[in-house]
DNA sequence: GGCACCTGCTAACTTCTATTTGCATGTGGG
DNA sequence: CCCACATGCAAATAGAAGTTAGCAGGTGCC
């Protein structure tokens, strides 16, 4: 999925998932190096469970993958890094997703008709 | 901006702009061609009210422009229509934004009072 | 045992966003 | 004059998202 076409409604979760200043501060550390939630949520000086939260996300947008790894000391560490990814956002690219969007009311077929309401 | 590196806040502001379902619909109907409001609103089948607000917000991140037009019949119409613009989304691009994020504590603005905070 | 690490979760709160509703304004034309 | 169509905005509501606080379990070590 990285860099094909994603559908439309794919590509609103993923740029709802980096409109957000703490998650692109994730994705940019993981970048740097693969790191464990602790660690992570020192760093970068948040809770660890508004990292979790926002590890969640990331994972459940397909951004950051996890790894559950134990330590010599036998403490078990979740290691995160980054997925590749690139998308090119381009009004084109834009045009292209909507079709696919998933709608509230089932519009479905091209824009010909014309909406008679008071 | 286009195709250049945006800052933090503004890649911030630019993703979530777009990660919603209507205004990517708004995006392709302008790409396809430039529309004014109430035409723009019965094409998508939503209120002139929340177009608005779509509308507002798109033109605020820049990428759609408005143009006030008068037409024959005397009647003012606001013409919108899409930016040309090209993000790429890397990882890569991202943490190269991120440096320029604004700290939670760092309110921008026109000289604020800073409060005592807890 | 108690402390220092690691993990996970949920409930509650706050803040932001999306959407609706209603009103106000201006034009042209039957 | 009144209707149809264009614009604009504010207040109020419902809903989603962000954030904190608290509790739970596990391991290693002095």
């Amino acid at each position: 999925m990285s860099g094909s076409s994603p559908t439309g409604d794919e590509l609103v979760r993923l740029l709802g998932t980096l409109a957000n200043p703490h998650r692109l501060r994730i994705v940019a550390a993981l970048l740097a190096e693969r790191a464990y939630v602790s660690e992570l949520a020192r760093e970068l000086r948040i809770s660890r469970a508004l990292l979790q939260v926002h590890l969640r996300k990331l994972e459940a947008a397909g951004l950051v993958t996890a790894s559950l790894e134990v330590s010599a000391e036998g403490k078990a560490m979740k290691f995160y890094e980054v997925t590749p990814f690139s998308i090119q956002l381009t009004p084109q690219a834009v045009a292209a997703a909507v079709p696919t969007l998933s709608t509230p009311d089932s519009v479905q077929g091209d824009g010909l008709d014309e909406g008679a309401r008071s």
